[in-house]
DNA sequence: TACCATTTGTGCGTATGTATG
DNA sequence: CCATACATACGCACAAATGGT
């Protein structure tokens, strides 16, 4: 009887309503009897439901099955790369543009940095099975470079780069839809109008904000959960 | 010197490069002494970071800082309804309809049941402060509503009480950006050919699919991630 | 291949901390 | 202020996986 056993049982329970939503479920100590299991199992099984959303969890008020269970999905965020090599496909990026120049209003409000602010602008078309698969315009803040050299992205990706070689970063991510520009859709070779599949990703470390990316994918493009 | 602490501590070595990504760092064990804490701690503390996918960890082979990490970032599933009030405006629904009818090939294949099965179908209209926010299409198999009742979805969504009322679910997310048909465009008081963000959603328990949702936000909808 | 040593994974019992009804 | 229930920690033990001999 390990923790993952008792997960599942607690599981069923809440699935088959024996402890119907709202309800609050026998104490740490009274499963642990029950199970014949030492406490710090049942706290174990118990604080995974809780965190995957099924469970509340407070102190001296006990647990309850969820009244509106937020499902929280996980989403894999991979290296394009690594992605478009998954999918079977052979992988490769061209630099359309690289230089340094004064941030868009839209990257700075992002970015939490003056507009106007210099920085290095670099726009990328990935390639998967030579055809076009994203279209990437980065924002980077030089100041993370170590020695402020700018490596050669156009032997790794920016994207690739910074994972191996900057400070893990936290971050924030968002998705939209959005309709092509005529520049992006000749990029991704789509027409002007067509619905993308917009990424956009902000990291930063503690002390100042690395990047901004967005991501454009054309039509056909799936994001799914690994659940 | 609890847990956090040694995970923080863990963290910033990473990010600080004293441990460059791909190197075997110490074992639990050492740390634990190093740290002056139990080992159980550490342990704790590591396997976080290796649920973030920032270690990676093998019995007998130790646990190493990640080369390609691979970022988890986990969105909040609500329920629509939660979602716009959370956006502090008020929430209706109208049910467009709601009808017995062979599943189409699309959702039958995504639910995992032969096309042409009867089940309820369900169109409805969310609304955000009296506008069209959110257009969805749903196929609910009937087996899973109690004595094969239909509820009044009018009163409650489906979404809402699906999540109330039937067995909690596994599921599968995928998101994608797509041209509005005229039909939804109507609904959703947009322009045919507009770019929507599609979530498409099925859930089933352990005996049978539930339902396969297929969920239309118009432009200017923004998918966050919480972290 | 067979075995061994190492490292993480999990469990128990106990104790104390901490938020809170 | 107290009693309660979860949160975390310790030390020990054994299991399981697996790299190496």
């Amino acid at each position: 009887m390990g923790w993952e056993d008792v997960r599942e049982e607690v599981l069923r329970r809440i699935r088959a309503r024996d402890w119907p939503p709202g309800e609050v479920i026998p104490g740490e100590e009274a499963l642990a009897a029950e199970f014949g299991v030492a406490r710090a199992t049942v706290n174990r099984a118990l604080r995974e439901l809780a965190e995957a959303g099924l469970l509340e969890r407070r102190r001296k008020a006990g647990t309850r099955v969820a009244l509106l269970p937020v499902r929280k999905a996980t989403l894999d965020i991979s290296i394009i790369r690594q992605e478009v090599e998954a999918r079977g496909e052979s992988y490769a990026h061209r630099v359309l543009a690289q230089r340094m120049e004064g941030i868009s209003l839209a990257a700075a409000v992002r970015m939490g940095v003056p507009a106007g602010a210099s920085m290095l602008f670099l726009e990328t078309l990935h390639l998967a099975g030579g055809r076009p698969f994203a279209h990437e315009v980065r924002w980077l803040n030089p100041d993370v470079l170590p020695g402020r050299v700018v490596p050669d992205f156009g032997a790794v990706s920016a994207n690739e780069w910074l994972v191996q070689n900057v400070a893990y970063a936290t971050g924030d991510i968002a998705f939209s839809a959005e309709a092509a520009t005529a520049a992006e859709a000749a990029a991704l070779g789509i027409a002007a109008g067509d619905p993308v599949f917009v990424t956009e990703r902000v990291t930063w470390t503690a002390e100042a904000p690395i990047t901004f990316v967005r991501l454009l994918h054309g039509p056909g493009y799936r994001l799914r959960t690994m659940v």
